[in-house]
DNA sequence: CTTGACACCTTGTTTTTCTAGGTATAGGAT
DNA sequence: ATCCTATACCTAGAAAAACAAGGTGTCAAG
């Protein structure tokens, strides 16, 4: 899945991992894909921006910081971001339950 | 679930639908509906589009019938179309799986 | 004869994701 | 010294998907 098709997830997911503790976009990246199994491996030129996108949202915060000559900005959950998570995790339940009743559905009854 | 939000997982709810079965589109929107309760109401401007492309892929195949004055473009599953099937459930499955790791991951070790 | 359900369609907009570049530092290998 | 890799950020443009909003036409009920 290291290709396409995280479709419209990414924000949950997202703020998924910052929930976790604050992080910068490279150790998001990181994090995905460690807590993924490797399932999620992104590029950075789709991250970066979903993170842009996030702190405009207001569902983050940055600030710069320096560690080993090295700049990084680094991501925070704010309160409205840790609300809009709790309804993508909402929503992300609601739907993969549906997913799973349409692509499970059984053609015929079981038979008693 | 109305307004937005289905990411790329449509041609998995339809090839899923069709294999219950050959539908035409109304059909298929109705039976979406139906086995998400309700989760799924998709508009026919995304519908039909979806069942074009999946059927210029070569998943589907249709024929023009007339039911009572009214003429249908009834869909059914190829080989290819179910073999297409196959690999998205799995896609799916490991997907959501890898959702759910990322999202449910526990903040803190659970105290024995 | 109008309304609503049925049944199909397309055009254009928006949003998301990705590709493909670019910049710059640190540290280890050559 | 120089190169490579990993770290760490960024943007511009392309492609795709889902949708909104329009359109056509039939049939049955009121």
């Amino acid at each position: 899945m290291s290709g396409q098709a995280l479709k419209g997830h990414l924000d949950l997911l997202l703020l998924a991992v910052m929930a976790d503790g604050p992080k910068h976009g490279y150790a998001a990246i990181e994090a995905l894909r460690e807590r993924s199994d490797e399932v999620f491996d992104l590029p950075e030129g789709t991250v970066y921006p979903a993170l842009h996108r996030l702190e405009k949202a207001g569902y983050l915060t940055s600030e710069w910081t320096e560690v080993q000559g090295r700049r990084r900005r680094t991501y925070r959950l704010t309160k409205r971001g840790t609300s809009a998570l709790g309804e993508e995790r909402a929503t992300w339940d609601q739907f993969s339950a549906a997913v799973g009743r349409v692509i499970g559905g059984t053609p015929w009854p079981a038979t008693p």
